[in-house]
DNA sequence: ACCCTGCATGTGCAA
DNA sequence: TGCACATGCAGGGTC
């Protein structure tokens, strides 16, 4: 093949970032795949500095943006895309934006002009070989010229800039004012040029640098600067496309291998985008800065390798990156939107400190469906095709994935047929889905564990979960339901902090257009500033913990479809979010933090504070009135309470209940108390966290039937024969509830018979012994509805009997037909009042002082320490029933001195006891 | 009555 | 236009 030219071939290229210094022929492991391309090849990336995914992940958003109207990339001229009737209208880039027909047109009468794709920035590379032309500059006019190394058929292609790039596995083909992709059948590689006039007005002039400033500058396209940028989405996406690109497009299509070379987005390094970040300060409008903060995440993937020096890596580890997929089959239709966006951090999270590599393999942004209670994660085609076992049949096969604990859980993989193709389920997934607590919108990530093979599951917290109807959604786009829902006791999360205090998930942020999509033909957006949006960046249950009643206010509780509000007849006051909890001594402290140095300092009670607080403002302890007081809490103490204080947000979330202080007093005590019971609070031994998000005094790892079993149905069961003591508790229970059951029936069969013989001899006089056997009958459940009645009654009370049997009330029902006059259930309603109560009235009420005194022997300074640990976590509701009913007499007392405080704790209590 | 299971269907996206 | 996927639904099983 001809060499345009006569150029000598490549034989190596360096990446000019002197951090990394890269060399590679181009088949040595240093290039890698990056983004993938409409035409099915990928770009080529350097993968020892690491070039930029994120930009692909920009570009994605973008991608994914409202189906409807795109810009083009060129002139930001709004293009109609998608229908049949604009498919002329506009052409597709595989950068990721669209160009319209003028643009495509005018295209053709430009010169090249390319930025230069890796120029910009430290990490750029640049091709040396044998020959010093390379470097000295080919120019030419109207197409790239093509070099090949015969050796490794890399082809570099120079620009009019003299910056070259380089095609894998292509041969140099016809040129042509369009710069394109040519798929050649039977093995024949060929390709196309498309024109990549960029308007770097749009594009590359944030990006000029220093590194760009040294070289020989691009040309620029001028087109109309006047347009607003922060309203004109063409100049972000034109920011992510702004150069040629190099690429590496080698599809696995049989025996055809296909090249691409095509516009590119900018490639910056963290460092460079730094810098550039200070030099664009005042020049980039703040929709750009958000813009370009993205290639501030910009860090090389490496995926599935091991490690090699990644300067970035230690910079930013935190940093959200999409990942490319990982070797699997059929891995190049993977659409972007699975590929993992897996930080650096949560990979050393799951790895450990083993020497394993984590492969990243894909991700899901859970669906309603996936996160609801039928217990099936449905998986991309691709992915499950990819990267789990094949299976042939519909039953598929059972999956072992360890979560990021080191859990494992057993899943099964299997697909449905659908439409003659397949639909792949992970099913089970329930206790999984639950234990981790995700909802509609977060995401989780599969991973594989090499060597071994093993798959592993992460999860990320969507930062704007949202499970709000529709309507609410279009409300809050409004910005009508803000106010209201403040009001309300709406359950729903608006923002669940993301674990990794990243920002907001790409992934969440598709979810949320995904389900507001269908609003109306406009998408909106609550108008609001940068600090606006920071302040409302918070759970509508955060939310409600702002607004604290008016001191004087007393308020009156109203049931509004089964939801207890709190009504006061002065509105309510915006205070700042503080944290209550109550030391041994049964004294209750409020706890908020310093706005300026962040330290928690104690309160009064009583106290509301505005929203912003500080130090200075502590004229209750003068000791801590100043930024410089230590904080009263150790760190360990610290970090107990603000965990189990968003454990109980969260449970109060779960609850969809609006609870009062007095909960959170609770809440916080039992945070405390839990914290306690590790060793946490009041031991400043080596007692690890006990991280949890079960229930508060749930023990890491403990498999106990109540933590693993599901509600119900197929999931992983507890082992038989365990012989902790909720198990053993569980199992006693289960003895005598059958052996009451067993009771029941032999009376109702008794019962039928005698009722038989009553309608055999029903003409026999009346005080015959047969005919007063069901009445004798009759008289038993009388005597269990007293029983009932009397619980229930107790209950009301403020006793939380949980020996309750809703069964044996059913039972009565069944056996006597009709239902009668009953007072009313004892709804959760009821039983969350009561189980809300703050402990020192529970304390008070059965002659308690201290817990803590009693039970840790008061090692406790500042925490109320509950009752004995048991192995149990937050349990759905269900599950609390299934407890609750499996209780027997002995757990009753028991219940009754210790279960007054949660509802869920009495059954682990008395399991315990 | 509730749950599980398997399948069907509608919608949106990608080719 | 076809495919992928979210979700609805019906039937059977279990509590």
């Amino acid at each position: 093949m001809a060499m345009p030219g006569g150029v000598a071939p490549v034989v190596a290229m360096r990446c000019t970032n002197p951090a990394c210094g890269a060399t590679a022929t181009g088949g040595g492991g240093d290039w890698r795949k990056g983004w993938p391309l409409r035409s099915g090849g990928f770009a080529l990336l350097c993968d020892k500095c690491g070039l930029a995914y994120e930009q692909f992940v920009f570009c994605d958003i973008f991608h994914q943006k409202e189906s409807g109207w795109r810009d083009c990339s060129f002139c930001g001229k709004r293009l109609h895309c998608g229908c049949v009737a604009s498919k002329n209208s506009y052409d597709l880039l595989d950068s990721g934006g669209v160009q319209c027909v003028s643009c495509m047109k005018n295209s053709t009468a430009h010169s090249v002009t390319v930025v230069p794709k890796l120029f910009p920035c430290q990490n750029n590379l640049r091709f040396f070989g044998k020959s010093d032309e390379l470097l000295s500059g080919r120019k030419f006019e109207q197409s790239p010229s093509l070099m090949l190394d015969p050796r490794n058929e890399d082809i570099a292609i120079v620009n009019k800039s003299n910056h070259p790039f380089m095609v894998k596995g292509i041969e140099a083909g016809q040129s042509s004012s369009i710069l394109r992709q040519k798929e050649i059948e039977n093995g024949a590689r060929q390709i196309k040029w498309e024109q990549p006039t960029l308007s770097i007005g749009d594009m590359g002039r944030p990006f000029l640098t220093r590194s760009q400033s040294a070289l020989e500058p691009p040309q620029y396209t001028r087109r109309d600067d006047n347009k607003d940028p922060t309203t004109d989405s063409t100049t972000s996406e034109s920011i992510s496309e702004a150069c040629l690109s190099m690429s590496l497009g080698i599809a696995h299509n049989g025996n055809r291998m296909e090249a691409t070379s095509t516009v590119e987005r900018p490639i910056l390094s963290p460092t460079t985008a730094i810098a550039e970040g200070r030099e664009l300060t005042t020049t980039l409008s703040p929709f750009q800065h958000a813009q370009r903060a993205r290639h501030f995440l910009t860090r090389p993937p490496r995926v599935g390798e091991g490690a090699v020096f990644d300067p970035t890596k230690d910079i930013f580890p935190h940093l959200r990156v999409a990942r490319p997929p990982a070797e699997g089959r059929g891995r190049n239709q993977l659409l972007p939107r699975y590929w993992p966006r897996i930080t650096d951090q949560e990979l050393q999270q799951i790895s450990g400190d083993s020497n394993s590599t984590i492969v990243p393999l894909f991700e899901k942004v859970l669906s309603a469906s996936d996160a609801g209670r039928i217990g099936r994660l449905v998986l991309p085609k691709a992915c499950a095709e990819a990267y789990f076992p094949p299976i042939s049949q519909p039953e598929g096969r059972p999956l072992t994935i360890q979560d990021a604990r080191g859990k494992e859980w057993h899943f099964q993989f299997r697909f449905w047929p659908n439409n003659n193709s397949r639909m792949y389920v992970l099913e089970g997934v329930t206790p999984c889905i639950q234990s981790l607590q995700l909802q509609a919108g977060d995401t989780v990530t599969f991973s594989r564990i090499e060597p071994g093979g093993k798959l592993v599951m992460g999860f990320r917290k969507a930062t704007n979960t949202v499970s709000l109807p529709d309507s609410q959604i279009s409300a809050i786009a409004n910005g009508s339901l803000l106010s209201e829902t403040l009001f309300s006791t709406a359950n729903e999360n608006l923002g669940v902090a993301d674990k990794f205090g990243s920002r907001p998930d790409e992934g969440s942020l598709q979810f949320l257009q995904k389900r507001s999509r269908n609003i109306g033909s406009k998408s909106r957006r609550f108008l609001m500033d940068s600090e606006d949006a920071m302040e409302l960046k918070l759970t509508w249950e955060e939310a409600q913990e702002l607004l604290r009643p008016a001191p004087t206010a007393k308020p009156t509780i109203v049931m509004i479809e089964d939801y207890e509000f709190e009504e006061y007849d002065e509105p309510p006051v915006f205070a700042k979010r503080s944290i209550f909890t109550i030391r041994a001594t049964g004294e209750q402290d409020q706890w908020i933090q310093c706005d300026d140095c962040s330290k928690w300092r104690r309160l009064p009670l009583t106290i509301i504070v505005a929203s912003k607080w500080t130090c200075t403002d502590n004229s209750w302890d003068p000791k801590s009135c100043s930024c410089s007081a230590p904080e009263e809490l150790t760190p360990k103490e610290l970090q107990s309470v603000l965990q189990q204080y968003e454990e109980m947000r969260r449970r109060k979330g779960s609850y969809g209940l609006k609870l009062n202080v007095a909960e959170m007093d609770a809440s916080s005590l039992d945070a405390l108390a839990t914290a306690a019971v590790f060793g946490d609070v009041g031991n400043q031994g080596t007692a690890s966290v006990a991280t949890t998000t079960k229930h508060p005094r749930h023990r890491p790892g403990c498999t106990c039937i109540v933590c693993i079993q599901p509600p119900s149905g197929k999931g992983p069961k507890h082992n038989p024969a365990c012989t902790c003591n909720v198990c053993m508790t569980v199992r006693r229970r289960f003895k005598t509830l059958m052996m009451r059951k067993k009771q029941r029936q032999s009376e109702r069969e008794e019962a039928e018979a005698s009722k038989k013989i009553a309608w055999v001899n029903r003409d026999e006089p009346e005080g015959s012994n047969l005919s007063r056997s069901p009445q004798t009958l009759d008289t038993t459940r009388d005597s269990s509805d007293v029983t009932m009645l009397d619980k229930v009654a107790d209950m009301n009370k403020g006793h939380i009997d949980l020996n309750f049997h809703p069964a044996a009330r059913d039972d009565h029902q069944g056996q006597h037909g009709a239902p009668q006059a009953r007072p009313p259930p004892a709804s959760m309603m009821g039983l969350l009042e009561v189980a809300n109560r703050p402990l020192d009235n529970y304390m008070k009420q059965n002659g308690l002082t201290s817990l803590a005194g009693e039970q840790a022997g008061g090692s406790s300074s500042t925490a109320t320490v509950p009752p004995a640990p048991v192995e149990s976590e937050e349990r759905t509701s269900n599950e609390v029933r299934v407890a609750s009913v499996e209780r027997e007499p002995e757990a009753m007392a028991v219940d009754e001195a210790v279960g007054d405080n949660q509802q869920d704790k009495g059954v682990d209590d008395a399991a315990a006891t």
